[in-house]
DNA sequence: GTTCTTATTAGATTTTTGTCTAATTAGTGT
DNA sequence: ACACTAATTAGACAAAAATCTAATAAGAAC
């Protein structure tokens, strides 16, 4: 379960009256109308209740002659909270510090002084340099060619390059005006 | 732990910005402005989401020189979804415990060594004394009056009074066969 | 006690959410 | 095909929540 599907389901979790729904689903399937007497809601807002629930996996349903019944998705519920928060946790960490990792090592590698001491050659390398360098741009401004020129040159004198593989990874856009950083 | 304390703690949960800090936290403890930088908010803020957390139950602090720490608590993030669920309501379980208390005040003032030493003349308090009288008897089953009787007067000499009230408040029911206990 | 530094509170603003009524859709039984 | 009933969607509105800035409080360190 990703961390989102984990927000939606807590969310879910989160409200009065679906929990109630929830409690008397505990006991036997229903349908919406009867939910609606049971908590003295009307049967649109259950609808909406009963969606959220659907849509976070707390619930499924089916139909039964005239009625959508719905039921309690027990697997789902099963699950400890803890489980839930710390899933998606460690193996996001790891990635991110061995992706930490691995630009240390491209960046330690290339760079000297502060220069860059040439160009990575792999994609996958030039791509670190280049987000380093994008870095040195702020949002939401628009800059000239002059400008974009000479603080890439502050990196390496092969300014024309670096700029069009920026772009060509879009880190960087351009229109008549000028260029600018991407988000 | 009742309904509104798993409603708090679900909506603690189902946010993202605390989801983050619970992670945070799940790696070791910190304070707010570590917090701050990590997810990219100001102190203030992380302020507010510790506060609901700990409402809620999921994190504690402690006091170390110039911080505030905050902590994870495990044993209260360790529960099952479901559990938290079908916990009762708190207003059935506030009602509950009125009613058992009532009841028990009624019986104690009105037995005496496993006898009724009166029958009550308040309705609402024969009604409790009823009650415990109509649990002698069996569901799906059906009594003569004899054997009704025989139960009865295992209380109070005045079988007559009893039998014809736990009628008139349908917690026995008779036909020409005999009497039964209403369900 | 004064001065730092961290933490919390207050007030304002924007977004999200729960609920209703009324309208629409979908599915059953005749 | 038609009438009926259940379910969902749309639109409106009020209440709640997340976030920021600025002000205040609370604790160490000197």
């Amino acid at each position: 379960m990703t961390e989102t599907e984990a927000i939606a389901l807590f969310k879910a979790l989160a409200d009065k009256s679906r929990l109630q729904i929830l409690k008397s689903l505990a006991q036997e399937d229903m349908f919406v109308e009867r939910l609606a007497q049971r908590l003295d809601l009307t049967p649109a807002t259950i609808s909406f209740h009963l969606k959220k629930l659907s849509q976070a996996g707390a619930v499924s349903s089916y139909k039964s002659q005239y009625y959508t019944m719905y039921a309690l998705n027990r697997q789902v519920l099963n699950t400890g909270i803890l489980e839930l928060i710390l899933e998606k946790s460690d193996e996001a960490d790891a990635q991110a510090q061995r992706d930490a990792a691995y630009r240390q090592k491209v960046i330690d590698s290339f760079f000297e002084y502060g220069k860059l001491k040439s160009i990575p050659v792999q994609r996958k390398k030039e791509r670190v340099i280049l987000e380093l360098i994008a870095e040195k741009f702020e949002y939401d401004r628009t800059y000239s060619e002059r400008e974009v020129n000479l603080i890439i040159a502050d990196f390496h004198d092969d300014f024309c390059t670096l700029r069009r593989d920026m772009i060509a990874e879009k880190l960087l856009d351009r229109d008549r005006q000028g260029y600018w950083r991407v988000k």
